[in-house]
DNA sequence: TGGTTAATTAGCTGATCGGTAAACTATCGC
DNA sequence: GCGATAGTTTACCGATCAGCTAATTAACCA
């Protein structure tokens, strides 16, 4: 996977196991042993995964006697957030009106050319 | 990656030459060569990534004579969007007010816990 | 001191990913 | 029909990923 900040949120957005485990964080903090206990999966495997999400900055791991607990944090998720609502004309209201235009056989309006630049400033196209 | 829609999206998302493509759809329908263009990269790469976008269901490809014009769906966008939004209350406000209730030595309180059951309802724990 | 619990690291495997080159398919225009 | 244009498919390669087992680190407790 590449290696900017967006690319290691969606990629660690990218697995159900690493969701469940933000879903349970969205409970509040806890240990690593709780967080791998729904899953039918080795302790190394859910640290892994927690490793993944930290390196996303999805999450923060803190120190308590024996124990890390982790905590969920909201900072990636608002920039992973903030790309995706760039696109939000994509799928609000538009979708019914828009489609009515086009089978209205309204030709290709500026209404769907989008706030230019919106996507991607950093968004380096040959890395 | 897992198989389930929710990960074919964020996997998809998780690569900038595709999150470049989809940017380039903001600007309208397009083809494959064009949708190229920018890319130090043959056509094959390029359309090995728009057939992982269009699993994911982020684009849709029509045809014309020998072009296959591409375009973007706002759908997988808005499932993308509405997953990461449950969570929305972990980068909004409270983090000042939060953050300054718990530099002032308040307990954890009902506060921070969330909505039970928002993140992951058809998230299965174990797949 | 030694044992237990919590978690990570190391090393291995098989599967998937991102890219390439080469060959193939399909459609257009002459 | 023929060549050019647009795009996909088919191997193939090295790198990364997700999981495992086994070993290691770190702190507690008695």
């Amino acid at each position: 996977m590449a290696a900017d900040h967006l690319s290691l949120i969606f990629g660690a957005l990218a697995d159900p196991t690493r969701r469940a485990i933000l879903a349970r964080l969205a409970d509040g903090e806890t240990t690593v042993n709780e967080l791998a206990s729904p899953f039918d999966m080795t302790l190394p495997a859910i640290s892994k995964h927690l490793k993944v999400l930290e390196r996303a900055g999805l999450i923060s791991r803190g120190r308590d006697a024996q124990w890390r607990p982790c905590r969920l944090e909201g900072g990636a998720l608002r920039e992973a957030s903030d790309w995706v609502g760039r696109y939000r004309r994509f799928w609000e209201s538009s979708y019914d009106e828009l489609e009515a235009l086009i089978e209205a056989g309204a030709p290709a309006t500026g209404a769907e050319a989008p706030a230019a630049d919106a996507p991607a400033p950093t968004e380096t196209i040959t890395p």
